[in-house]
DNA sequence: GAATCGATGTATCGAACCGATACATCATGT
DNA sequence: ACATGATGTATCGGTTCGATACATCGATTC
């Protein structure tokens, strides 16, 4: 299936599953959902919707009001199509949800898979987190050896941008690293007090992060 | 020709400017050069090896002696092939090198581009410099516009993702102010005093970076 | 009121690209 | 002797991208 889109079949599941769209406005969520990463184009997003309704996963409703204002007339519209997950899409939401290989903390997966930890268990998000983390690690290490051999015969641009892109792995391990404490802080304290509800806040990581949004 | 390939184009007429280098080394320079992207697989770069021979950037040499330890007698080797860069290819090069478009500032050019930013004149450094500043600017203006919109129906993972995300790009705008910043000092100062000579270091920049690598 | 425009919307095609694999040599270990 | 793994060249099938075609709608403008 291709790893990318086996990424998007978990993006559209998610979002899908409060909810039914239509293509355009999906593929505008699942883009601003991943944010930073490259951008799903028309041809794997249509390509994957409708292997996914050949799966029966997803399910084609023709008319919709979402958002169409005074639903008027429409004689010979082409409407858009909303994609509405079937019972069979949520047992595969949920059975992606627990997924903790490395089909999860890959580059192209932790995203997805991050952004639904709410719907996971505390359990799978732990594993994910710390697989993640070790991943990186992985990178972080072969980047230093490699630059520690090479060191001498880069210009200072070249060792610039290696700096900069090891500090940036650096810091995504450091958010990782407050991510997993505050998981483990959050399910540990005392066994068998509150044990969370439901599916559950984010334990309230420990980013700097001041709010410089009013609201 | 994809911008993929644009990319790897000028990374390897920079790779091979000052040595020869035969595929499998030269993908590893490639793909640790440019660090934290994705990296080039094999399927991308003999491709793209056998264009820039057809084009007349790159001549094929049979026998290279680097790094073959005893240069012992092999007789029946499929040896390796050293690409080296013709006439034709450093004109290429210095071509590129002097581009400012988007085709300079873009997420797959960036990368290489800065990396060979000693090569490159400071007038040209400085434009992509804030032709990148300005496409992260970009990103970033739109990323906080659909976060406020949307802000309320999200989850707790979710919001953290895309603080995350944003954050980075933040970071990444102040290490290119510093970088902006440290160019103009060293090409503005005083009309006429050591206008730094050849090629050049990069001006110091201005990252907050304390070293904790212990070598 | 028609004409232009940009946003919304579905859909596909050719080209670019990746991931896996085949194949071969050599050093090393057992 | 045989396996294992690093080095090395090369290609193929399938995935994915970028561009485009096509169509409807609301707003703006004359």
């Amino acid at each position: 299936m291709g790893k990318r889109a086996e990424a998007l079949e978990l993006a559209v599941l998610g979002l899908l599953h409060d909810a039914p769209l239509h293509g355009y406005e999906l593929r505008k969520r699942v883009n601003s959902l991943l944010g930073w990463g490259r951008a799903f184009s028309y041809g794997t997003l249509y390509p994957t919707l409708k292997a996914m309704v050949r799966l029966n996963y997803l399910a084609e409703d023709e008319p919709v009001d979402t958002m169409v204002p005074p639903a008027s007339h429409r004689s010979g519209r082409r409407g858009r199509i909303a994609y509405r997950l079937t019972p069979e899409g949520k047992e595969r939401f949920a059975e992606l949800l627990t997924q903790t290989g490395p089909s999860a903390w890959d580059d192209e997966h932790f995203g997805v898979h991050f952004a639904f930890f709410g719907r996971a268990d505390a359990d799978t998000r732990l594993r994910i987190l710390i697989g993640r983390r070790s991943r990186l690690q992985e990178k972080l290490d072969q980047f230093r050896t490699s630059l520690s051999r090479t060191r001498e015969r880069l210009d200072a641009y070249t060792v610039e941008l290696q700096r900069h892109g090891l500090e940036s792995v650096e810091r995504e391990v450091k958010w990782l690293d407050g991510l997993i404490s505050a998981e483990q802080r959050s399910m540990d304290p005392s066994p068998g007090a509150t044990p969370t509800p439901g599916a559950g806040q984010p334990p309230a990581p420990v980013t700097g992060n001041e709010g410089e949004n009013g609201r």
